[in-house]
DNA sequence: TGCATATGTGTAAGAGCTTACATTTTAAAA
DNA sequence: TTTTAAAATGTAAGCTCTTACACATATGCA
């Protein structure tokens, strides 16, 4: 639309040299006030807005990150994307996002895409990235080679790779163990994706059934998909197995957990304790509430964006950090 | 790190122009195809990545477009920038996302702040947008002076604006009739806001009773903040409303009834019927399951990226485009 | 074979900034 | 007042592409 104004016009107009306005827009400290003053000026009047092209050009960062996340519509994932925006926006960088969805094959094309942009470093978000099983994740580590990647709750040895992750482990291990502490020996391990973090917890709900001297039940170890009611239907299709509390990798499963009990006339908290996972809003909307843990997105997030800063800064990193994580007591184990 | 390999060096490489290549970048219909191949193997073998800001800096487009939402972490704007987002990306277009808050200042701020980067058009997501009562969108109208301006589920009257709605009014006016149909005489219309689709969902609530001869009471027009627990409560402080429906403009408020009505042992739904809106998943968590309006979001997004890109053809397009809701029935409106 | 088109490729001029270096102005010291 | 250093400003090269235009080669047809 019409023609924009350009750092000559603005140079002609106040009776300077380019190399002056350049200097003001990027406020250098040895330009005259009045000179600055005056140049503002003329740039306000004439609405001036740099090129960002241009200045990108002439300079070999370009104050921007990508973000991959497989799905935003995920409350913690949505969450953690902006929480990541507005902490990378106060320090100047913008953010370019990408949904990537959760194939394996789709998170590679993501980051590839987005490397391909002027990116100062790569955030991914989520266990998924983490690999999992025996999922590849080379093409993260190729990244790492262009600019750094810090992985939100994930986690892949290698050069200029930062993980910040929740201390899923631990989490799991206390909230199981004190379902044990309270008398319950056959614990579902309600899980949907076999991801890092999802190991993680794996362990420790293992962890804890060892400690206490308890036989790890695999007819226990339930992986559906992170749907409230499919996973409903699928516990109905299991009544047999007669679990008397559950451990779920995200608050959803949970909350299908509770339909489940509902369904069947199964009383939560009565004969049945559950445990969620994130602390999202489902966890307050179901009945009764939920307990579930908090995986404490927002420090993950400000830790990464702080780490970045200090990385981009020249200086060293921690690669690993992880951060504990808290359960939040409702009403689904109240013993 | 290290050295970038530029178009100098691919041309260098595979023996022709620097044109050429960009040709093949740009995946021009007249360059040969074995030139094309020859050229894309050696870009290949050297890793090779256009530097988007000179790219940028040469074309008057850019293949990127603003995001601003209020808050993503909201379900409504999850969905609708994972769609945009998707959408755009196959078609292209980078996403530069920027969550506002839903202060209006910070609404311009943010505005502000992603023209200055160079972007093909400007999404404005969620009604927070539309300016509700009497707040000011001059920006918006400013902004349009640029680059086009979508606004989902919003909108500004303008040149270059172009709004794309649900049908808020006729979801609601059809709703409420359903209660009145009922023999529900007190319905509650509970909002968080006086955004654009809040007025047009009070409308249709209150033509609906008009056209049925109904009184509007005012007593039964709540505003409350939106989360769950805080409908709860500032409802609890209201027993005396005795109502025997409610509107809820978001699911969340709609929940935060449903728990009212737990915590005060009044059963749904056989005292009270209670409709939300967006179709959410909060609105399955719950028990009994909410009936709620599907807002369409999908579809509003698609034709956003549809009219965007059939206005950049150099097309026309209608500056307002709205879209039919329906009712996903569920359990809190059995009569 | 020769001429008119179509197709493919190259040349060079931007696009709008940043910044090293050169130059001028100002201030401080002698 | 002159000298010297510091501060302010200007000049011009460079960043990596795109693209209008010019030119060369290939194709079709008489």
């Amino acid at each position: 639309m019409g023609v924009r104004v350009n750092i000559y016009d603005i140079a002609k107009l106040a009776g300077v040299s380019i190399a002056t306005v350049s200097r003001v827009v990027n406020d250098s400290p040895n330009v005259n006030d009045k000179t600055k003053e005056k140049v503002r000026k003329v740039m306000e009047e004439n609405h001036y807005m740099p090129n960002e092209f241009a200045r990108g050009l002439g300079r070999s960062f370009v104050k921007a990150v990508g973000l991959v996340c497989p799905a935003i519509s995920d409350d913690y994932m949505a969450k953690a994307v902006a929480c990541l925006e507005k902490r990378l926006r106060e320090h100047g960088y913008d953010c370019i996002l990408h949904c990537s969805g959760y194939d394996k094959e789709d998170k590679r094309q993501a980051v590839g895409m987005i490397l391909k942009k002027r990116i100062d470093a790569l955030m991914l978000i989520g266990s998924n990235f983490a690999g999992g099983k025996e999922e590849d994740t080379s093409y993260i580590c190729e990244a790492a080679r262009q600019i750094p990647v810090f992985m939100i709750n994930g986690y892949v040895e290698g050069e200029n790779i930062y993980g910040i992750l929740a201390d899923d482990y631990q989490a799991v291990y206390d909230a199981t163990e004190e379902l044990i502490f309270a008398g319950k020996r056959r614990i579902l391990f309600l899980s949907n994706s076999d991801s890092f973090s999802a190991m993680q917890k794996r362990k420790g709900y293992e962890d804890a059934h060892k400690n206490h001297g308890l036989p790890i039940l695999e007819e226990l170890n339930i992986c559906v998909e992170n749907t409230i009611n499919g996973t409903k239907d699928q516990l109905l299709l299991r009544r047999d197995l007669a679990f008397d509390g559950v451990i779920a990798t995200e608050d959803g499963l949970a909350v299908g957990a509770l339909k489940y009990a509902k369904a069947t006339g199964i009383s939560v908290p009565e004969e049945i304790s559950v445990v969620g996972y994130n602390n999202s809003e489902l966890s307050i909307s179901c009945e009764p509430e939920l307990t579930t843990v908090d995986a404490r997105g927002e420090i993950l997030c400000k830790t990464a964006v702080d780490s970045m800063m200090t990385l981009l800064e020249g200086k060293r990193i921690n690669s690993k950090t992880i951060i504990k994580c808290h359960l939040v007591k409702r009403h689904t184990t109240d013993f």
